[in-house]
DNA sequence: GTACAGAATGAAAAAATATCCATATTTTTC
DNA sequence: GAAAAATATGGATATTTTTTCATTCTGTAC
């Protein structure tokens, strides 16, 4: 099917270029570029190529081609209410000799707070922003180790 | 108004944690949190948010949350001077695990948080200072690799 | 070529979503 | 505090989008 393949090409080029609202406007815009087409194959094309409608910042709605971070889900076994509330603490990485916690936005500084002051004689320092904390360990010492000690202080870290 | 607020929280972390499929289905998943609206509501609330509907793999369609690069639309291009100006910024450098971005005054946590919001898998966290980035990457992650995944996000990065 | 299977399509119906209008609630101003 | 302005909401409705169903294409095997 040659006809729809570059009818595909052209919706994503329009739809990446023009700010479209509404699925009529899309097909003006392709008759324009020559293709004819009913509102109901739009419809299963834009389906096709996962073509998303959201609202746009000037109060309009765009399509918008899609992206793999749009479809991220996150598993959580807790309800949507309880997650808003809870210690702050999201998540603890390591590279190298350096820790990464992520928190709920605002609570890093206090969380970091607790960490400097438990004294955790494999942690040298942390530095922390708005939702992010920053720990560098000693070396030699395992990240094992390190959640381990961080347990004392943050409830849900492992 | 408090409700509101907490009820587009929830409505965040539903569409981020289930696959809804229809504005019938968020409500009842709200109705679920405790909250209790009108389709109508929903509608405008999901406007606010910018929440997208798209087709999901298997043939339904979910509801996505926004990220910056839906937005994206090609322009004309800029001088490098130009892009500068608009993003902020300057250049990126490696010494390790960790990536040092500078940036023009002020730009430094708005390029965080859209680092952050972009959710990269191979950046453990970020902290940003006022024209100052640290980024701790994934252990054998190349800054290659790193540059390509941020060009996404920061215009002129290469 | 003809026969067949599967994909693509349009028209119309059904479903889903956005908006209008009136009212209620909240916030701001005085 | 009261009055005024702004924001939020629901019901009803308009608009948009998806789906169903019948039909028409497209490609392939014979």
């Amino acid at each position: 099917m040659k006809i729809k393949n570059s009818r595909m090409e052209a919706l994503k080029m329009l739809i990446s270029s023009h700010e479209l609202g509404s699925q009529e406007e899309v097909l003006q815009a392709l008759e324009k570029e020559g293709f004819k087409l009913t509102q109901a194959t739009l419809s299963r094309d834009m389906k096709q190529l996962k073509v998303a409608k959201a609202a746009s910042m000037n109060g309009k709605y765009v399509y918008v081609l899609p992206n793999d971070t749009m479809y991220k889900r996150v598993t959580k076994p807790r309800s949507a209410m309880e997650m808003v509330r809870t210690s702050g603490f999201l998540s603890i990485n390591f590279s190298g000799n350096i820790g990464v916690i992520k928190t709920r936005p605002g609570y890093a500084s206090s969380i970091a707070y607790n960490i400097d002051n438990s004294e955790i004689p494999e942690i040298l320092g942390t530095i922390a922003g708005d939702d992010t904390i920053f720990i560098v360990v000693l070396e030699n010492v395992s990240k094992e180790v390190v959640i381990e000690k961080l347990s004392e202080i943050i409830d849900n870290i492992r």
